[in-house]
DNA sequence: GCTATGCTATGACGTAAGGTAAGGGTCAAG
DNA sequence: CTTGACCCTTACCTTACGTCATAGCATAGC
């Protein structure tokens, strides 16, 4: 019979002497016996469940359930395999919308002091061009070319006019500021804003991810307020005032 | 000056009032001011203070980093958020690799009792034919059809050459149970293991990925040893010999 | 027998982001 | 003056260990 120490397990095992310790504490994994001075000592067994312990381990399920999964025979293994599934299924979910909300936010940053555009944007002013480039860029990462080639296509008169008409809005929210985001006067502004944001945004699907994309924008405002000017000066209580309107007017007016 | 109580503004983000005791007791968000009694009272700027907290832990940011990125204006926040980016992908890989071993698993648990297939596998025992299809499930989840095709083509007599052989390699590789699972002799039979399951495994592709999925299916051994009978019975003990010698045949031998 | 070195034991604290009480003030309405 | 809703602080619980601190045990060399 083949005893082995902690240390040697540990090392076998590829695990710390610590966490033999927890797993004996917790009844996980008990050693077969122990010295006189109290050391453990594993056999055989003892390595096999815990090669056991360390494959369920591997999937990410706590160690009660492992320690339920080895010592009940009537556990319903794949049934409490598949309900883990869905829970990681839910994790992985949620990281790519973190991801996604991180590509966001860095290309926002990144090109938010992005300036230098005057032989492109030859006529307005650099922070026009900037701010245009930028939302091109957040909606479509990887084809700024595309984007760039349908503003320069619009035509110097065409932008002027929507950046005229931007300028009008906000202007309108401005002196709204006071109403409710929800209130009526502002959500019909909202929806001058959301339409006119729309045209940078093209036109390929509405409905929900459109819904959550303008909601996002909202956010965004409010993580960089130097987007939401009031007189030339970025204005953080006009980034949440916006950022309320544009989220409500996402749940509501934007549901499909 | 609008003033909020802690409960209004947990209602207005929607976090919990202890969230926003926490946040005061580690300097994340304190509030404007304090009633004699005591009380919080929060105004329009914490309100967006913590809107932009949220708006970071929606991205998994710790708190003391979101502290960090609020408060240092010289701190570089598209490294920090690329940097987090990396890390977020690690954990979505390692996600995608739990749940492929669950899927492996659930496939193991669900196939291994079906033993109806007498019409099919006509003239072998069912235990032979669950045992096989088995093996093509994991492999093909959703090609049994294919996979069991593929094993009528073979015909009985070919199935029958690689049931002997595999038999025959067991037997050899049992009679070396006592020897290191790395020794030559033992990674020999090894080899002809791999050599014969990679038969119902196809020849697809090489190098990596079957070098994980091989060492995988040694650990599948240990999580279910009814795999590894010696002389009609399960044996733990085999198990963990078969699958030490397969992780170093995989880690070797099929290293690319 | 003594000691240096290495292994082992238990106990306790720290981690992240809160949940969940316990025990006790505060405030406005009736 | 009481009631109910709200607020406060303190503190323990959660996961799966890492990291000491302190002290007992084992073995090899002298």
């Amino acid at each position: 019979m083949v005893q082995y120490s902690v240390k040697q397990v540990a090392k076998l095992a590829g695990v710390s002497v610590r966490t033999l310790h927890l797993y004996d504490q917790v009844e996980l994994l008990k050693p077969a016996e122990r010295t006189q001075a109290g050391y453990r000592l594993y056999g055989e067994a003892e390595l096999l469940r815990l090669q056991q312990i360390l494959f369920y381990k591997e999937m990410d399920i706590p160690l009660q359930q492992i320690g339920i999964i080895l010592d009940d025979p009537y556990f319903d293994l794949v049934q409490a395999l598949n309900k883990h599934k869905k829970a990681l299924k839910a994790r992985r979910n949620q990281i790519a919308t973190m991801l996604n909300t991180i590509d966001k936010t860095i290309n926002h940053l990144k090109y938010k002091d992005m300036l230098n555009y005057e032989e492109l944007y030859d006529g307005f002013s650099k922070e026009e061009a900037a701010a245009i480039r930028k939302q091109a860029i957040e909606k479509w990462p990887k084809e700024v070319d595309h984007a760039e080639k349908a503003l320069i296509k619009i035509g110097k008169e065409g932008f002027k006019a929507l950046k005229q008409e931007q300028d009008d809005i906000n202007q309108a929210l401005i002196s709204l500021m006071n109403e409710a985001p929800e209130s009526p006067s502002v959500q019909f502004e909202i929806t001058r804003h959301y339409q006119n944001i729309r045209r940078f945004w093209g036109t390929q699907n509405d409905g929900n991810p459109q819904a959550a994309a303008y909601a996002g924008l909202g956010e965004l405002y409010v993580a960089d307020n130097s987007y939401t000017r009031v007189n030339g000066e970025p204005n953080a209580t006009f980034a949440l005032f916006m950022s309320k309107a544009m989220k409500h007017f996402a749940e509501t007016a934007l549901v499909n």
